[in-house]
DNA sequence: CGCCTTGATGTAAGCGCTTCCATGAGAGAG
DNA sequence: CTCTCTCATGGAAGCGCTTACATCAAGGCG
């Protein structure tokens, strides 16, 4: 095999053998009118004859379109035996590419992956040197502080997946942290009759967060519920973390509340591994509710109920607007809202628990 | 906002600016030496100012080589609601991918990421477009069968991840499937003392499946144990053809063996849940051996003991090879094999059940 | 029956970069 | 003080493709 395709054949090779100019190649090959059948014809045998592919990068070049979209997510440290908690989490931005690598191929795009941060050193160099090689960019939230996304935006067209939607820089595409906070609290006040609850939120840099935070807040506080004092619980997105807050409530004294809702599924995770510790019952004695809707809540005992997101949906609506910017179509909104479902299992007390070896949400197809 | 970075400053901007020729310029973005500091920096200067980025469709074009390679996985159903046990296989898809991002970004390379199959249409008409864009080609296995490869790969430098290794057409990196269900018979046999096995075995097509089958029985057998008919236990990778395979043997009559080892985690699921059902004991009455470590099976009661593969691992080296093999480097063989480790839990007996919330592996690091 | 129109095809420029080759300026040697 | 030789730099070609423009043949019209 030689070194990287060379030999491979070009749009003269296909012109000659087909006797005609490389112009006519080109419009065949760009499903051109005006051209008579009979061109066409031999133009394709030729093409298939020699199996000549088109090079992208001179196809780039002469277009100014490379029609590749890049995405970037936050990098993980590269061992190999992840095995905690976190490890999950991953399939929320996996499952994000999914969608947008499908989104891309629809739209006759491909898409180019890379993380940054992480291990991967720093970001903005990153991304930047992917500028080159791409006609626009996603960004996952929290790849890069907001205010180092303008100057980038400006330059390359780029869409912000699941930001705070306040970033006026770029279009963002996300999820309705508020709306479904609102449910969470309808459900655990109007639903349950709850009204002393509790918010674990996640650092509190991080947009997702505070949103969450807030529209919990006043949900309740709306239907007549009251939240204890966030700061109190407020932990940094991690399992151990919340954990660590849970603890230090209840060895300070503080009032057990009749629900807790987390702002993510690790952090409730946390909570309850500690309530199990103090003996307190779930959901008995307290209800709790996640974010996010990983895949292993659905086998906890009980099985957390938790917000899900749309997360291939988010990944191939990205694509799609980003792709409308490069091709120069305006975006219907410069923040796109997708909606998310509650997932009502049995840690909110909506049903009995599940010891089996199998939660009933596991089709077996039998 | 232009469409796609029109505008977007250019080698000779740069050159304009720092008063040189862009033959310079490129010098200096390529990191020659014979130039003079204060030129050096006054090129480095202008690229600053203009904050300016190297067209890589420019770049591929004039050296023939682009730095991306791509990597194509089997497409899934686009479903959003995919809440069955499959999801969880997408994990090793997802990881393998990882692996290979990393790799890439740090060999300089880009990585072009491409489903086939499933929804998104022909598989060779994918891979045959994508050659264009990419310049080299990591396939996972199952994207295309076997006779289907080689014609390609001897247009394009490509790697077979995951593949059989038999294969002669194109470098493979695999894991070592034998040696791996020899570890798990020896396990099996010697350490626990069974001697009547069985082996739950995946679509008869599939290379991994019938590796596993052969290596597990041949050391069964070696080691003065017996399997029961592959035949009747045979099933076709999903939960539920695993557990109709169970169930048939169970009814039938057929006498339960001491010990079941199946080809994948998901077939290992629905054999316990038929199991379970039909009131057999796991691991008292048999054991219950998988493969792939996916992440629920820690979860499960009892937690399954399986055969962890590198997942990472295995991209990043497929990466690595291939990269080499574009830049003209052969590989070191032409099948390459990483090691799997058996990750003992309870269903083979080895230690107690598991009933908790979180099983003993979650580190919350509290 | 010649002129203008229309449709099919060829010609050539140019996309942004790398790199071979040429050029010119010092610097050391004679 | 002139002659090579070296090192830094510039000139220009060419990577494979698209596309504006030129060309040419055929047909409709007066």
């Amino acid at each position: 095999m030689e070194p990287s395709g060379a030999g491979a054949p070009t749009i003269y090779d296909v012109a000659d053998r087909a006797g005609v100019s490389i112009a006519t190649v080109s419009r065949v090959l760009n499903g051109h009118t005006n051209l008579r059948a009979a061109t066409r014809q031999r133009v394709m045998d030729a093409v298939g004859e020699l199996k000549f592919v088109p090079n992208g990068a001179a196809r780039g070049l002469s277009q100014g379109l490379k029609k590749v979209v890049g995405i970037v997510f936050d990098g993980v440290p590269a061992t190999d035996d992840l095995l905690s908690v976190e490890e999950e989490t991953l399939l929320f931005s996996d499952s994000i590419v999914r969608g947008a690598e499908a989104g891309a191929s629809q739209l006759g795009y491909s898409l180019l992956l890379n993380s940054a941060g992480g291990s991967s050193g720093d970001p903005e160099r990153t991304i930047n040197g992917l500028t080159g090689k791409v006609d626009g960019l996603i960004l996952l939230d929290r790849v890069l502080p907001e205010r180092r996304v303008a100057p980038l935006a400006k330059r390359i067209p780029m869409v912000l997946l699941a930001g705070s939607g306040r970033t006026r820089s770029a279009v963002t595409v996300r999820v309705d942290n508020a709306a479904a906070m609102a449910d969470v609290a309808a459900h655990l006040v109007s639903g349950h009759g709850f009204r002393r609850l509790a918010f674990v939120s996640g650092l509190a840099a991080s947009p997702d967060s505070t949103t969450r935070a807030q529209s919990f807040v006043a949900s309740v506080t709306e239907l007549g519920g009251t939240v204890q004092p966030l700061e109190a619980w407020a932990a940094d997105w991690t399992s151990g973390g919340a954990a660590r807050a849970t603890r230090q409530w209840l060895e300070s004294g503080g009032e057990l509340p009749e629900g807790i809702a987390c702002a993510n599924d690790q952090m409730a995770i946390g909570v309850m591994h500690v309530l199990a510790g103090a003996g307190v019952k779930v959901p008995e004695e307290v209800a709790v509710v996640g974010f996010d809707d990983i895949p292993v809540v659905r086998h906890l005992s009980p099985a957390l109920t938790s917000v899900r997101q749309p997360s291939r949906q988010l990944g191939a609506t990205a694509v799609e607007v980003l792709v409308g910017l490069v091709e120069g179509r305006p975006p219907a909104s410069r923040d796109i809202v997708l909606p998310t479902q509650l997932q009502i299992r049995g840690s909110c007390g909506c049903r009995a628990e599940h010891h089996g070896l199998l939660s009933e949400t596991w089709d077996l197809g039998v």
